[in-house]
DNA sequence: TGAAATAATTTGTAGCACAAATTATTGAGA
DNA sequence: TCTCAATAATTTGTGCTACAAATTATTTCA
């Protein structure tokens, strides 16, 4: 019943619904256009943190990121595996891997990030240009100041 | 080795990472504050949905939340479970089911709102509040406007 | 009347988080 | 110096969710 065309994607009322549309819709934009230079959103992800961080160890990666040590593995392990970083020894701990990007993961991150930049161009079409930086602005403001992440579950819907 | 609490936590610079961040906090929040009622994120969420649209058919609630139907079905399950909601034939559909909360359900939800409301606040605690009406008014603006959803993937990390 | 579309459902697959255990190594204290 | 707790990477197993595909019942439309 009802026209049907009225309860169609409704605009949620919390803010943590609205966190999670809208990175879904960045997420899917994402991997659909990363998939081209064979990459995920995750594996993009590492690999634009490298980029400002290259040599870090695999911990401190996961820390910054938010990934778990198990997951963690799995992704270099790809990367790895298409050329795009190396593990090699850490200079003083042997227990420790540092991260190094390839040349040619170099150049996959790059286009990776045209890529991004145009998704996110895509998803924020509603908002004009002061209107983005006001909206990235204050959720960096919120993201800086919000409690500490206990490292999190998984779950959907909020 | 490093300082190590530099690159702790770092903010994304990517409008999707910062809501998938975001969104994690807040679900992570949610979600522990939600278990003292019996309610996950996802099952608040959908009794959330009735409560402003009892009687919608299993279909609609998945459309405007953005639920695969499958999905839906273990959901409404649970809350059937829960004694929370109820399916009833639908009056003139034989394929459809209505989905209609119970006292109890619209009990829980209101507690449920509550809690969320406390972790929303929780959250944006970095924000005043002028500055949370504007990212709350910029979210659902950019949301609005955001390109149709075909129905996304899982992942991680964008 | 018959075929395509639709609502709910079931089943199977895959991705990611997480817990727990393992191995190697480090660091700090007795 | 020796011992023990902590740490980095890793493996394994579990659980949750999305998604695809197939099924059944029913509706809609040509």
């Amino acid at each position: 019943m009802a026209p049907s065309s009225e309860a169609d994607t409704e605009i949620p009322e919390f803010a943590g619904q609205l966190f999670f549309r809208l990175w879904r819709a960045s997420h899917t934009q994402t991997a659909a256009a990363l998939e081209s230079i064979g990459l995920t959103p995750a594996l993009f992800a590492v690999l634009d943190f490298l980029r400002a961080h290259d040599g870090a160890i695999q911990q401190e990666i996961g820390a910054a990121m938010g990934i778990d040590p198990s997951t963690m593995v799995a992704l270099i392990d790809e990367l790895e595996r298409a050329g795009l970083a190396k593990r090699r020894p850490h200079p003083t701990d042997r227990r420790a891997r540092e991260v190094v990007i390839t040349p040619k993961g170099r150049r996959s991150v790059e286009r990776g990030r045209t890529l991004a930049c145009e998704v996110e161009d895509d998803v924020l079409q509603g908002l004009d240009s002061a209107e983005r930086r006001q909206l990235l602005k204050l959720l960096r403001q919120a993201l800086s100041s919000a409690p500490p992440q206990p490292l999190w579950s998984s779950d959907e819907g909020d």
